[in-house]
DNA sequence: CGGTCGTTTGACGCGTCAGTCAATCACCCA
DNA sequence: TGGGTGATTGACTGACGCGTCAAACGACCG
């Protein structure tokens, strides 16, 4: 009991860190993330970080697949209030479009990708989450497809592969440019090619 | 006479340390990239960066504008030894897919991103260099336009920008996974879009 | 030849930061 | 109550790297 109780606390105490290392992340970026940022926002000592994790890349690799996590259950969670295939398409978009918190989560990608680059482990990694980000497409668009609601000649491999590259891709430059007409262009043109590419 | 040649060493060994910054910072990234390392690849000393830069920021910004030039600069060659728009724009996919040297060059622009998420005059800067990025393949297609090789019904800037968004999109993820399979899936989407959309 | 100016050098000073550690705290149990 | 255990603290140390600077270099000129 006494053990258990102590294991919850250990637990809020590490997920703590983890928030206030992705939103120092945010701010100053992987590679300019101190410590001492990271205790200062979990409210805590960085003796305490240090306790949870030996050194500063073990937060900061932590902080990432926390991040990660976090957008793949919430991306579930909002699709299986869904259940046709094109709905759930077009709420990804909206769920994913760089704004306010989500804005966030696109930079964490950034420096994800940026720091993978380097790191064998994290590329790993990242191959990983993005393999079940396409997953995640693409299995929407196969029960499109079994419905009958979608195009039977669309590989949906392919199509979910590109549907995110396009995502990504236009996502990087709202992120850096987030005014409302580029917002409303990046939803545009995915919401396009949905439509385009999978109702006849 | 003297002022002349001076000034063209000068001009030399500015781009030999910006050459350096540059190949540092894909190695090592921004954060990471340290004027030792710049010097000692420039064959020179830290004081001489600092006599030409002085600090360490203005190299690294320096550097990325002087990749993302180059790379503008190879694509103009070649584009106009092409006279086919349609030549024209399957050229410039394969002129950019991340391989060897061209690798290097989407690691800049991946750090470049990164940089300029939290930098307004970077943003600025990547603004300025994407815009003339898609301004170039959006006046391939007017031009495949008006000479009646390309569909009439496709907006110019509209297929510029989904394009370019495909490309990174894609394109980093092939950076990070450089298997022949990813680069040929690459190239492959991006002929297909060319294709399906702007040929009838 | 002696002086001037632009360039180059690398040792040094100074600030910064990750990780350590001894001390303290808080809680529980015997 | 007293002792044990896990959690927390923050001062400290050692490493590191930017930017400075005094000294040297070398090309040219009067």
């Amino acid at each position: 009991m006494r053990d258990m109780s102590v294991a919850v606390a250990e637990e809020d105490r590490r997920r703590e860190i983890l928030d206030a290392a992705v939103s120092v992340v945010v701010e100053r970026g992987y590679a300019a993330a101190r410590v001492s940022d990271i205790a200062r926002r979990a409210g805590t000592s960085t003796g305490t970080v240090h306790y949870y994790f030996p050194t500063k890349v073990d937060v900061l690799d932590a902080a990432l697949q926390h991040a990660s996590e976090r957008s793949h259950q919430r991306h579930r969670a909002e699709l299986v209030t869904l259940t046709e295939p094109r709905e759930q398409l077009l709420r990804l978009i909206d769920l994913q479009l760089p704004d306010a918190d989500v804005a966030d989560e696109w930079a964490i990608w950034l420096e994800f990708w940026n720091e993978a680059r380097r790191r064998d482990e994290l590329r790993e990694r990242n191959h990983e989450i993005y393999t079940r980000w396409v997953s995640m497409i693409e299995s929407i668009v196969r029960n499109g497809q079994r419905q009958g609601q979608f195009r039977q000649d669309v590989d949906p491999a392919d199509f979910a592969l590109r549907f995110a590259g396009l995502f990504d891709g236009l996502g990087i430059q709202v992120l850096l440019q987030p005014s409302l007409e580029n917002r409303w262009r990046l939803r545009a043109a995915l919401r396009e090619v949905v439509e385009r590419e999978l109702l006849a």
